[in-house]
RNA sequence: GGCCCGGUGGUCAAGCGGCUAAGACACCGCCCUUUCACGGCGGUAACACGGGUUCGAUUCCCGUCCGGGUCACCA
């Protein structure tokens, strides 16, 4: 073992120092979940509330589960969501390369390390099946751990396979601490000997961890709850290194129901999968922060939270300990409030390609159409089912010419369609205006109320019951001509 | 099973020894109205249970129950 001295004091050099630094550490599953995406935003928010370092690493350490294109769509999804990174394996940085699978020598020096240290050491032993005879003790009392160093040493240097596993205390207890757990303390010997160096020579997912954060200068540790437990270990391998241990934060999961987390497997959507669904990518953050944290003292009544407003708010403090259940209801609603807090002309950029979706038809002036949608969709997915009749005349049933609050039935449907006809003929100007005060007079000189006269006109024109905006707008939309062929059909069918 | 963590309405949640226990989503009414929405107003609905500590517990402690996590040469 070269253990050479200058080589760990180089990579200390290296280490910033003196910023808050945090890091987005995904492994490349190609499936960005929900709960990782709320893991990078307040690991994103932490940094950015402190004005420090965002920093993705990649973590590749396991050979076998490697997904083609499966950094792209992190990348992908980050930068859609502007959690933007400032260190990185696309922009580099001081402490590169910051892609796993790149760092492989520099986890084997400090395994040897930790081995001359006396906080590890060689193991042998083809599996791990000890454990399980052990009885009530979850570790293996491995032989290994008490060989001679010098002649596992020798066994090492002459090619015999092995792995490196830490030497955990036989007695004492541990305590670390989170930042959203507290104090958490636990007994040695509930802790086992676990692998650092894996036999083909790779870390394992918590040495490199503790190694990469180290050396890349991290301050705050941002993962998934599920590391709770490993984390005493941790503890234990940063004073094994005599390094200062990092601000753990471990986030509760984001479940699918009162069991279980929300996981690629039940068919849980990706961030890619809502924003396919319609989502607006302002409208995830915002719920997905909320998700697991809440403003507190004056902003405790407030949800609505640009990037930048959560960047300002985000504290610590307002994370939640327990488990919190996704509620696309509820992400629905933000996405409405997003949708209507659009400026009209953003909403009709957004928008009109789904209004041309559905209708082709050039005569139809998508600006007008979605004027009547801004507060009426929840998606712009749903744009499409709702102006179809703009493009075609559904295929409907007299009995959509019955409504009792109107007080209409086909009987007076049609008196009030062939009374309408004529007026729409001898209309000067086709406008909102000028076809709203026409039909306004006829209802008045027919003695009838507005609606009387409205419900059968907006059946007529639009086939269908439910409708974006009222009669008066889909005429003007539909233009003079194509109405009354609406109309004039409605009175067929009415015959 | 051992160890660790958690437990306020269906959901997200505020609360951090004294409150008629916020707010939001969903749901249900009413108003507005040219259908549906939007908007406005109102309503149903919660401190898991049992012991302590205390003048006083949703809040602090213990136990029970329930839920989650973890016990890999996966992350």
């Amino acid at each position: 073992m070269d253990l050479d001295k200058s080589y760990f004091e180089a990579m200390e050099a290296k280490i910033p120092k003196g910023k808050v630094r945090t890091r987005f550490a995904p492994s490349p599953t190609g499936y960005m979940h929900v709960g990782n995406l709320r893991t990078a935003l307040y690991t994103w928010l932490i940094a950015r509330h402190a004005g420090g370092t965002f920093i993705l690493r990649i973590e590749d350490t396991d050979q076998s589960r490697q997904v083609e294109g499966a950094t792209e769509v992190i990348y992908r999804t980050l930068a859609e969501c502007r959690l933007d990174h400032d260190e990185g394996p696309d922009l580099g940085g001081p402490v590169a390369p910051y892609i796993q699978s790149q760092r492989r020598d520099t986890y084997g020096k400090y395994a040897h390390l930790l081995v001359e240290k006396g906080h590890a050491y060689y193991c042998f032993c083809e599996k791990t099946e000890s454990e399980e005879d052990s009885g009530q003790f979850g570790r293996a009392d491995d032989p290994c751990r008490d060989l001679d160093p010098a002649a596992a040493r020798a066994r090492v240097e002459a090619g015999e396979p092995y792995v490196v596993r830490q030497r955990i205390p036989k007695e004492g207890t541990t305590t670390f601490h989170d930042a959203i757990f507290g104090d958490i303390t636990v007994e040695n010997s509930t802790l086992d000997d676990q692998v650092l160096l894996k036999r083909d020579g790779l870390p394992t997912y918590n040495f490199a961890n503790v190694i990469d954060d180290h050396l890349m200068g991290i301050t705050h540790v941002v993962r998934g709850s599920e590391y709770l437990s490993s984390a005493p270990k941790y503890d234990l391998l940063y004073q094994a290194f005599g390094w200062e241990v990092p601000t753990y934060v471990h986030c509760s999961p984001v479940m699918r129901d009162a069991q279980n987390k929300m996981s690629k497997r039940h068919g849980d959507p990706s961030y890619e999968d809502l924003r396919d669904q319609g989502y607006l990518t302002e409208a995830i953050l915002n719920y997905v922060a909320l998700l697991g944290w809440s403003p507190r003292g004056e902003l405790a009544e407030r949800e609505v939270f640009s990037l930048e407003d959560l960047a300002q708010a985000f504290d610590l403090g307002g994370m939640s300990k327990s488990p919190a259940i996704f509620d696309i209801d509820k992400l629905t609603h933000f996405n409405a409030l997003y949708l209507r807090a659009m400026s009209p002309e953003d909403f009709a950029r957004a928008a009109e390609p789904y209004i041309r979706q559905a209708v082709k038809n050039p005569a139809i002036d998508a600006a007008q159409v979605t004027a009547l949608l801004q507060a009426r969709c929840e998606k712009l997915t749903e744009i499409p089912e709702k102006v179809d009749f703009f493009e075609a005349l559904p295929d409907y049933g007299v009995e959509l010419f019955t409504n009792k609050k109107s007080k209409t039935d086909p009987e007076v449907s049609k008196a009030m369609l062939q009374a309408a006809i004529p007026m729409l003929e001898s209309l000067g100007e086709w406008s909102q205006d000028s076809i709203h005060d026409g039909l306004v007079a006829l209802a008045e000189s027919l003695g009838v109320k507005n609606a009387t006269l409205m419900w059968p006109v907006r059946i007529a024109a639009a086939g269908k019951a439910v409708t974006p905006g009222g009669a008066v707008e889909i005429c003007r939309i539909l233009g003079r001509e194509e109405t009354l062929r609406r109309i004039r059909l409605g009175l067929d069918k009415l015959a």
